[in-house]
Formats: structure tokens, C-alpha cells, sequence
DNA sequence: AGCCTCTAGCTAATCGCATTAGCTTCCTTG
DNA sequence: CAAGGAAGCTAATGCGATTAGCTAGAGGCT
């Protein structure tokens, strides 16, 4: 084999370091050559394009969350599970802000895209969690979307910096997870009313 | 004789408009230009950069929001007010994806920063809606960030395409109202457990 | 060992925006 | 009716992404 010195992956490794560091929007061919010590150009022999890049950081953040949310998950139920998920799920993102950007900036490219089995396998352990709570079939659907929605928003406006007011971030999402459990509980006797 | 004469809010207005079209990340001068009939250098003697005329498309975005959710929670309260208010809120996003873009993607640049008041005044209406709930006080900062995280979540997925699977999304975002709802109202009563 | 090939890297262009500089026109105002 | 300034325009600059074409050194082959 010739040196294999630097590879798609190690460069999709390094930029989503970088990311992580600088934020997304900052992200620049130049400034990750710079990182790995090679010049702009040199880049194109291991990713096609700035969006090629992109996408790779993407796949992998959906990759590496939706392990991280299964194995925190992994040997729990009911609201264990959800709040273990949750947690896990919010400590990536403060963690890898710029990965996670990454990831929902990006849009499967074709029906093999990666991308779309990484985080098909994210939805899979939601699910999976949400299967414990016992809901009406109809409900899931309901539920799994609301669950995205709050998990996402909360991390969102985290990162974004949305939560001004000097009142811990942390009770707030403690009483979030709370909040949903309780509600899913409810949901799994009484069908939420329509 | 200049033709249509354009001042900075008509530029902005112009520009918010063509991001509903095309895009928030699909904003170009040169595209906004086209639009308006001029060539790109003379743009800038309107707006002073690319940035500022996204700042101003944020402000204007915020604000509009600010004013359909005001007078949908207008003369309601409790569970009305609720469903009221995230309809309106997410009736705003779907006909004005690009403007809610620019308006997550902008940071206040200075204390004096027109975004906030607007920004305000929405966190206002949402205070004002859940007040009808009659929350224990120290819950209420809670019960407001899981609100605008669900809301902003959810207009955020829906927007990005982000709910595949074949079920009505406008189900969906009813039974997540009536989900916020009902967990609000149990949380009147017994504060939720921590 | 000597040679061949293959490819990561490099330098030197190109291209597409955003932004600036400097000039012109024509409405507005005193 | 002259002066001033705003709003346009063309030409030029600059920066970041991308492409073209060349070079050298690591493996593999004989």
C-alpha cells in the first residue's frame, strides 16, 4: 500500500474536531489543512468537496450519538431509560456542538446514504425506550416525534446559547425529563385525550 | 428618476421574502439584487453587509412571530391559549421557513440589539400563556423552556423534513399540545415530582 | 538492486461571491 | 436655479473553494 498517511476518515476525524472547536459556520478547507499540516489543495485527495466533508462529520455524529444513546439506554426501562437517553443524548451534543450541527444541517444524499441507517438507528433506541412506557400502537408515532422534539429543541437552544435567564439549565432539563415521563405514564393508561 | 424607491426596511422585506423561497443558506446578494432590479455593489446602500441584512431579516422575523402569536393567544387561555399559540407559532415557520432560520441563526450583537425586545416579547406571550396554568412560581422557568424547546423542536424537524414516516405530522403536533397541555395542568396541582 | 507505478502533496491558476472605490446622475431643498 | 446628497453603476480587490498539472517517494516486481 502507498503511505497511508491521512485517510477520508482520519481527515473526517479531524474536521469534526475542528468543528467542535470553532463551530461549524467557521469551518473552512484552509483552516483544517492548516490543522493537519498539509496545504488546502492536498485536501481533495481524501474528501471531494467542503460539503462531502460536511456530510462525513454528519454521518459520523449520528453514529457516535446513536451509540452513545444506546448504550446509556442499554439495562434500563421507563423513565431510567428515557432519562439515561436524554442525558446522554444532551451530553453529546455540549460536547460535539459542531458535530451535532453538522448533523442536522445535512440531508440524505440517495436512498445508500449512511447517513439515513446511522440515524435510523438513533430512532431505533428511542423507540426502544419508548416501547416501555406500553403506549396505544397509535401513540407511538405521537410520542417518538414529541420526544424528538423536546430532546432537540432543549439541545438547540442550548447550544444556541437561548437560556439567558440565570436559573440552572441542568433542573431544567431534570424537570424536562420529569415532565415527559410523567406525561408518557399517563399516556400509556388513559390514551391522551383528543 | 430612481425606480421603486428602496430603503433598508424594503430591502429587508424583499430579502425575507426571497429566503422563504429559496432558502436561508441560499441567500446571495447578487440572487437579492436580481430581485429587486439593481446590481449587487448598490445594495450596500442599504444595508452595510451581508450579515447585517440576515440581522435584520432575524429582527423582523422575531417580530412578526412575536405579533401572530400574540393575537392567537389574544382573549383565550389554559388548553385554548396553548393550542392557540403553537399553531400560530407553527403556521409562521412552515409559511416562513427562511425567516425563522435567520432569526435562530442570529446572536443579539449588543445590549441595544432591537432582536431582543422583539424576542422578548415573545418569551412574553408564552409567559403570559402559561401564567393560566397557575404553576408553582420556581416551576414556571421550567415549564417555559420545555415549551419553547418542544415548539422550537418541533417547527425545526418539521422544516427540515425531519418526520418521514407517513402519519399526519398535524396530528402529531395536536397530540404534542394536548401532551404540554395536560402535563401542565397536573402540574398545577401536584408539582412534578422531582 | 533497479525500475515502475501510483498517489499524497505541492504550486499555480480559476471561479464565485462579498465587499470597496470612485464616478455619475438626478431628486430635493434652500 | 445652484448645491448637496442619495442611489446607481462599473471596475477593482480579496478571500475561500476548487481544479490543473507537476513532483517525489514508498511499495511492489523482476
Amino acid at each position: 500500500m502507498p503511505k497511508a498517511r491521512l485517510t477520508p476518515a482520519s481527515v473526517t476525524e479531524a474536521a469534526a474536531a475542528l468543528v467542535d472547536e470553532v463551530g461549524f459556520d467557521n469551518l473552512s478547507m484552509g483552516l483544517l489543512a492548516e490543522r493537519l499540516g498539509i496545504k488546502t489543495p492536498s485536501l481533495y485527495k481524501h474528501v471531494t468537496s467542503q460539503a462531502d466533508l460536511a456530510h462525513r462529520i454528519a454521518i459520523l455524529a449520528m453514529t457516535e450519538a446513536g451509540d452513545t444513546i444506546r448504550d446509556a439506554i442499554q439495562g434500563r426501562s421507563g423513565g431510567d431509560a428515557l432519562a439515561a437517553g436524554a442525558q446522554a443524548m444532551r451530553a453529546y451534543v455540549r460536547e460535539h456542538p459542531g458535530r451535532y450541527t453538522a448533523a442536522n444541517a445535512t440531508r440524505p444524499t440517495g436512498p445508500d446514504d449512511p447517513f439515513i441507517p446511522a440515524s435510523e438507528r438513533v430512532l431505533a433506541s428511542w423507540a426502544a425506550m419508548l416501547s416501555g412506557y406500553g403506549l396505544d400502537p397509535g401513540q407511538e408515532i405521537h410520542a417518538m416525534r414529541t420526544l424528538r422534539s423536546v430532546l432537540h429543541g432543549f439541545a438547540t437552544l442550548e447550544a444556541a446559547g437561548g437560556f439567558q435567564i440565570d436559573a440552572s439549565v441542568d433542573d431544567s432539563f431534570d424537570w424536562l425529563i420529569k415532565f415527559i415521563d410523567q406525561g408518557l405514564r399517563v399516556g400509556a393508561n388513559s390514551a391522551v385525550a383528543r
